[in-house]
This record gives structure tokens, C-alpha cells and sequence, in this order.
DNA sequence: TTTGACGACATTTTT
DNA sequence: TGTCGTCAAA
């Protein structure tokens, strides 16, 4: 058996057929588990074993950095070596690589930034403030959301500007007219303008399209169902010419159409390219068969998919936990009990993840995790790179790097704190807009004009060393010039001063974080290498470096396998989420069920799912939850239900909220903040109703429910409150209305 | 201009 | 719960 025909005999019928199928257009649907990654892989090496191309000339796309590494790191062991300058990467990551090479082309220079969200933010904000636009009642993150969906549509500044009807139309038009000539003037990208610049390049260069094309002889994308409609444009341009293109995806894991990846895009595949056949990988590798059982069942509710049957060779398996609790620290203390039940059975901790809907959940079990001595990590949470010290530093890097960066001056224009404070800053900005200079530039002209004072002198002294540090760029390498400005600018002491004053761990945290920073510099060659990665980049803890639970979103979660996977927060309202329904009704629905979809098919060995019905921690009010109907939907002969108290007496057979279905149909479509005041108004009655039916006739003696202490017993009743013995709280007084009848 | 206190407000998911 | 903006005092 030659070396090519050993590496496919791991590979099914169809993993074969999907690998060697070429010069089409091919769509790989890949159920959950069904090794997809291997067949992208395989067919990335049977690729370069049969000579069809060279490693450059396979354009590789997925949609995170850990996936493209992976292929890298996999795809080089396959055949041996390491190979250089092939494009794999994300969709962003390739954008930007273009991009550098043509950033002339639309209006940017070949060392523009790559802004990230709060930049983003920042930007609007000033712009909402220049242009006197009322911030009340429609937040920055609005119009941020606005003019991404712009970005995912391919919708020009033109576009928006034609179609604008309404005054609210025109107010979102002119902020991103205003918006995308700001940041070409700070020499900016925001992430949605790498791939719309990209497009532009595409559409009015046919010299630098024809070269891409000529480039790229086989064009393979990960997580297709992932894809918004400028991504797929921007795969169609490149296509065209070889027209040679194959895409893996799932449509049932379609979870981010609020990035604009709407699962239309999936199911339009064969109206996008030409010559289209499809192959579907049925076989999952992954799970038992009862956790794949739930998941199909599970599924097979939705009705927009291309559906696909998933069967399995592997063992039956343990049946489905269904735990309910009263409150988040119940959850979490069972949680970790059962952990440590996995712990004594020799379970690696890596092998364990506890997946939520709200990324804020992770909370009580941090608590926990910490009171018992758990070690875990945070898969998505803060993010190294926007820790504010080290976006300080960063900004520092980066307005010595590129006068133009506004963003990064006024970051760190007062940081460590100089006396410029809001006034100056003003006027400055009345400098920059009176002569159409960038701030930098602003400054210069502040400092020379009439009088001096104090804060001129501040500001001098700050423009010059940046001057000097700009200048010292040849001479120092990357990291002596960074350490240099650490301890000019007066960071470092800043940093040393705030850890001396109060000493709590997070100061502590901070230093650690800036040598780990500087730790992080030396794996690049030289600042810009070092600025770009940043950007674009935000993994940086390695899954598997240490033994330590796994704590996550269910959308972090995605692409990712575990032994045993607890799902937790599976409230109706909150999983499937109220405002999701509320904003895309069935749509929504059914998108909260892939995600559904992609908890359970994580796992490998076991899964739990988890409740609580009190107590839910959501800023404002402790609502009371019902199960998620998600529960419901799953195949009973597959669950072992656990007697909770809570959840012993929930009836489980009733339809549980009919009411979300007529919500549904009232609401679609309506404008944020209605829905927020129509939710605000439903809340409300929802309470009244329980207070009517639970407060009445109340007996001394008797076992009650109350939201904040839980369970108690009636002691005496008095006009309209009552004594409560709690079960675990003290005794109190208590207005009636606040008393639940025990269900 | 900075700082601290206070109240208001908002919380889905992220390359 | 924590962040943000506003206000008054230093």
C-alpha cells in the first residue's frame, strides 16, 4: 500500500468520496462528529501528494485561528514537513494579508490598524458627539450594530445613503458616512472593512483579481454555515476562474446569524456556484448513541435544514442527566460534586466542560470552583488583549508606530495621568476638526499657540518623547523599545504606584500581565508582525497546558469535544432566550436550537443538563423559570430525570408557555426598544398573575415557597403577612402576596 | 482638572 | 452586578 492509499484507509466510503471529488463545486454537509476536519485535511494532502498544486496556490479559509492552526499543524505532520507561505487562515486574517499588499488601493496606508470593538465604540461615540446626535435613547452599540450588518450585506456607504428612508435611516446613514471616512483618515479597519476593502480590490481592480485567481487553484472553507453574504461574494470572486471549490459545513450548527450568517447563505450553496453536487457525512465518531439520539430528536423540530440522518457505531452509553434546582448555588454545588465523583473515577479535568447560554453565568461557578479548590479556566471570557493595561501599552505601541492613530493618542494621552483632562481634550478636537489634522498633529498646534501653561508643557513633553521613540524604532528591536516606553512615559510607575495604594490581587494581576506581555513579544520578528497578530488573534491559552475544567459559552463551544459536558441555565426565557424569539420569532427559535443542538453533540461519554427555577441571578429581578421546552423536546426513554425538589414537583407532562408563541407573533420585527418596554410590561403581569393565584388562602403550618430564602413553613398569619420559619434562613415576616403555594 | 459618590441602566452569542 | 455618566467638592 502506497503512503497515499494508508493515509485515506482511515476514511469511510463517503470521507473518500468527499476527499477525491475535485474540479467542482462540492458541499461537504458534515454532521456534528463526523470528522470533518480529517476529510478537509485528507483532502488538503491528497492535494499536494497527487501534485495537483502547490501549498501556495490552496487558499484554506476557516472562520476561527485555533481551526486554522490546527489544519496547519495536522496537514504538516501528514506529509512531513513545515510548510511555508500557504494560506490558511480566517477569512479576516487572508482579508488583512491581501490588504497589506494593496491597502493603497482604497485609500489606506500600508501600516493601517486593525480596530477592535471598543475602538469602535469610542469612534461613534465622538462622532455621536461632533455631530450633536442624541445618545438617549439609541446607544453607540446601536448604530456599531447598524453598520456591521451594512459591512456583513456588503452595503456601501452609497447604498445606505440611497435607501435611507425614515429620519432614523438618515441619522445611521450619516454616522457611517462619517464613520468610514474617520477611520480612513486615522488609517483604521475595522473587521468587517478587511473583507468589504478586499471586495472593493476585487470589483475595480481586475489585475489584482486576476492575480488572486491565478493564485489560487483550489479554494477549501471550514464552517461554511458560518458565512455571511460578503464572504461568500468575496469566496465567489476568487472562484470564478478555477471555479474549483470545496465548502464543509453543518447547516444544524448555524449559530451566528447576528453576525450576519444567516443559514440562508448555507442552504443557497447550489444557486452560488456552479456544477454543485453535495456529499453528507452521517457517520458521527464522537458520541453514544444516546447523546445522539437527544441531539437528532432535538433537531428534527427545526424546519429550515437540509436534514441529514446521524447513526453510530460506539456504545449505547449512560442516559441523559436532568437536574432542576431552586438557585445558582445549588447548581453550581452539584455540579461540582458530580465533578468530583468524575475526579475519583480518574476523569481528566480537560475532559470535562460546563457549557452556558450567557457567558456572565460562569460566575457561581467560579465561586464554587474556588471555595473547593477546582482549578478551571475561562475559554472566551476577558480576553487577554483587552485587558486595560494591556491595551494601554498597546496604544502606546501603536501611536508610536503610526502618528494618524487618534484612537491610540486619546487612549493614553492621560495615561498615567498628566492633567489633560475632558477640556483640553476638547479643544484639541475643535483643532483637529477646524483644520482636518490628526491629533497628534492637533497637539503640536495646541502647544504653540498664545500663552503657556502647565498643561501645554505636559502635553510637549508627551509629543516629543513619542517623537524620540518613533525615531528610536531602527535602532532598538521591538521589545527594548517597548520596555523603554514603559519606563518613559511613566507607565511602569503608574502601574508600580496603583498596586502600592490598594493592594487588592487585581493590582498584583496587572503586573503579571504586562511581563507576560512582554513575554508575548518575542515571538515576533518586529512591531507591525506583533500589532497585526494582536488584532486579529485572541486564543492565547492552549486547551490542553494544564488539567483544568473547561468553562464556556455554547457558541465558544463550537468545534470542540469533551467526555462530559454539563449544560447548564436550560430556563425557557433565558435558553432559548426571550429576546432572541422576540427579535427573529421562529427563526430565532430555531437558531436557539441548533445551539441546543451544538451543546449536546459536544459530548462524548455523558452529558447533564441542568435547571434552576429560582433565583437566577439577571440584574434587575428574580424571575421565576420554567424548564426549557428544549427539555421537552428530547426523546424520554434516553433521560433520567433526578428528584429535585423543585423538580419533583413540576409537572413535567403539561405543555409548559403556550404564551411564547403568541409573543411571538406580537412582537416580530419591532424596533429594540419597544420590545424592551413590551418586555418590561409582560414581566409584570407574569408576576401579578402568580401573586393571584399563589396568595390565596394560606393555612399556619403550612410548607411555602418564597423566591429570595426558598422553603419555610407558616408560623402565624397576621392581615396580609405572615411568620416564615425558612429552611435555610432565618425566621421572618413576609408579605403574603410574596408567598408561593408549594407547587 | 481630578476625585469620589451616587444613581441609572443594562446584560446573548464574537472574528 | 458592574459600568457609565453626572454632579459636587477639593
Amino acid at each position: 500500500m502506497n503512503n497515499l492509499d494508508k493515509n485515506l484507509s482511515f476514511l469511510n466510503k463517503h470521507q473518500q468520496e468527499a476527499v477525491k471529488k475535485l474540479n467542482c463545486s462540492l458541499l461537504i454537509l458534515a454532521g456534528a462528529g463526523s470528522g470533518k476536519t480529517r476529510v478537509l485535511i485528507s483532502k488538503i494532502y491528497y492535494i499536494l501528494i497527487s501534485k495537483l498544486a502547490l501549498p501556495n496556490q490552496i487558499l484554506a479559509v476557516t472562520f476561527t485561528n485555533k481551526a486554522a492552526n490546527e489544519m496547519k499543524f495536522r496537514v504538516g505532520k501528514m506529509i512531513n514537513s513545515n510548510i511555508e507561505g500557504w494560506w490558511v487562515g480566517t477569512f479576516h486574517s487572508i482579508s488583512a494579508k491581501i490588504l497589506r499588499r494593496n491597502a493603497e488601493k482604497v485609500g489606506l496606508k500600508k501600516n493601517f490598524v486593525i480596530i477592535d470593538n471598543e475602538d469602535q465604540i469610542k469612534l461613534i461615540k465622538k462622532i455621536c458627539d461632533s455631530e450633536k446626535i442624541d445618545l438617549k435613547d439609541r446607544n453607540p452599540k446601536y448604530y456599531l450594530n447598524c453598520i456591521d450588518r451594512y459591512k456583513n450585506e456588503f452595503l456601501t456607504v452609497e447604498d445606505i445613503l440611497n435607501q435611507a428612508k425614515n429620519s432614523n435611516d438618515k441619522i445611521i446613514a450619516k454616522i457611517y458616512s462619517i464613520y468610514e471616512s474617520e477611520l480612513k483618515r486615522l488609517n483604521c479597519c475595522d473587521f468587517g472593512n478587511l473583507i468589504m476593502h478586499c471586495l472593493f480590490i476585487f470589483k475595480n481592480d481586475p489585475n489584482s483579481l486576476k492575480h488572486y485567481q491565478n493564485q489560487f487553484k483550489y479554494i477549501l472553507v471550514d464552517e461554511y454555515q458560518d458565512i455571511n453574504f460578503s464572504q461568500q461574494l468575496w469566496l465567489n470572486y476568487l472562484y470564478r476562474l478555477n471555479k474549483n471549490i470545496c465548502c464543509v459545513g453543518d447547516d444544524d450548527q448555524s449559530i451566528y446569524s447576528w453576525r450576519g450568517a444567516e443559514i440562508k447563505n448555507i442552504l443557497s450553496f447550489e444557486k452560488t456556484f456552479e456544477n454543485p453536487s453535495i456529499i453528507r457525512l452521517e457517520q458521527n465518531y464522537r458520541s453514544t448513541k444516546r447523546i445522539l439520539n437527544c441531539a437528532s430528536h432535538l433537531i428534527n423540530n427545526n424546519k429550515n435544514r437540509y436534514g441529514k440522518n446521524l447513526w453510530s457505531d460506539n456504545n449505547t452509553g449512560d442516559k441523559v442527566e436532568i437536574r432542576g434546582f431552586w438557585e445558582t448555588k445549588e447548581e453550581a454545588k452539584n455540579i461540582s460534586d458530580q465533578i468530583e465523583d468524575l475526579i475519583r473515577k480518574k476523569v481528566s479535568l480537560n475532559e470535562i466542560a460546563i457549557l452556558m447560554r450567557v457567558a456572565a453565568h460562569t460566575r457561581s461557578f467560579e465561586e464554587r470552583f474556588l471555595n473547593v479548590g477546582l482549578p478551571y479556566r475561562i475559554i472566551g471570557g476577558i480576553k487577554f488583549y483587552e485587558r486595560r493595561e494591556i491595551k494601554d501599552i498597546i496604544a502606546y505601541l501603536r501611536i508610536v508606530n503610526n502618528f494618524d492613530d487618534d484612537l491610540a493618542l486619546e487612549r493614553i494621552i492621560n495615561v498615567p495621568k498628566r492633567g489633560i483632562g475632558k477640556t483640553t481634550i476638547k479643544k484639541i478636537n475643535l483643532i483637529i476638526r477646524k483644520n482636518k489634522i490628526s491629533m497628534f498633529e492637533a497637539c503640536k498646534v495646541y502647544v504653540g499657540s498664545e500663552e503657556k501653561n502647565k498643561i501645554k508643557y505636559q502635553i510637549n513633553e508627551l509629543i516629543s518623547k513619542i517623537h524620540k521613540w518613533n525615531s528610536l524604532k531602527k535602532q532598538l528591536d521591538h521589545i527594548e523599545l517597548c520596555e523603554l516606553i514603559l519606563e518613559d512615559s511613566g507607565y511602569m510607575e503608574f502601574i508600580d504606584n496603583e498596586s502600592k495604594q490598594k493592594d487588592n490581587i487585581e493590582n498584583y494581576d496587572r503586573l503579571d500581565n504586562i511581563n507576560e506581555f512582554m513575554n508575548s513579544l518575542k515571538d515576533f520578528e518586529n512591531l507591525d508582525g506583533f500589532l497585526e497578530h494582536i488584532s486579529l488573534v485572541n486564543d492565547n491559552e492552549n486547551i490542553n497546558e494544564n488539567n483544568k475544567i473547561n468553562l464556556m459559552t455554547m457558541h465558544s463551544a463550537k468545534g470542540l469535544e469533551f467526555n462530559y459536558v454539563f449544560a447548564i441555565g436550560w430556563e425557557e426565557g433565558l435558553f432559548p432566550s426571550k429576546r432572541s424569539i422576540e427579535e427573529k420569532g421562529s427563526l430565532g427559535l430555531e437558531e436557539e436550537r441548533r445551539l441546543a443542538y451544538v451543546a449536546l453533540t459536544r459530548a462524548k461519554k455523558k452529558i447533564f443538563i441542568s435547571f434552576v427555577t429560582q433565583n437566577r441571578y439577571s440584574y434587575a429581578n428574580h424571575d421565576f423559570n420554567v424548564p426549557s421546552r428544549f427539555i421537552k423536546e428530547l426523546p424520554k426513554e434516553e433521560l433520567n430525570i433526578y428528584n429535585s425538589e423543585v423538580f419533583q414537583n413540576y409537572n413535567y407532562s403539561n405543555d409548559f408557555n403556550e404564551n411564547f408563541e403568541e409573543s411571538e407573533i406580537l412582537t416580530p420585527g419591532k424596533k429594540r426598544m419597544i420590545d424592551y418596554y413590551k418586555i418590561k410590561d409582560n414581566n409584570l403581569e407574569f408576576n401579578q398573575d402568580i401573586n393571584i393565584v399563589k396568595t390565596s388562602n394560606f393555612e399556619e403550618g403550612e410548607r411555602i415557597f418564597h423566591k429570595k430564602f426558598g422553603y419555610g413553613r407558616i408560623l402565624e398569619i397576621e392581615n396580609d403577612t405572615a411568620l416564615i420559619n425558612f429552611e435555610k434562613s432565618e425566621t421572618k415576616m413576609i408579605f403574603l402576596k410574596y408567598l408561593i403555594k408549594e407547587i
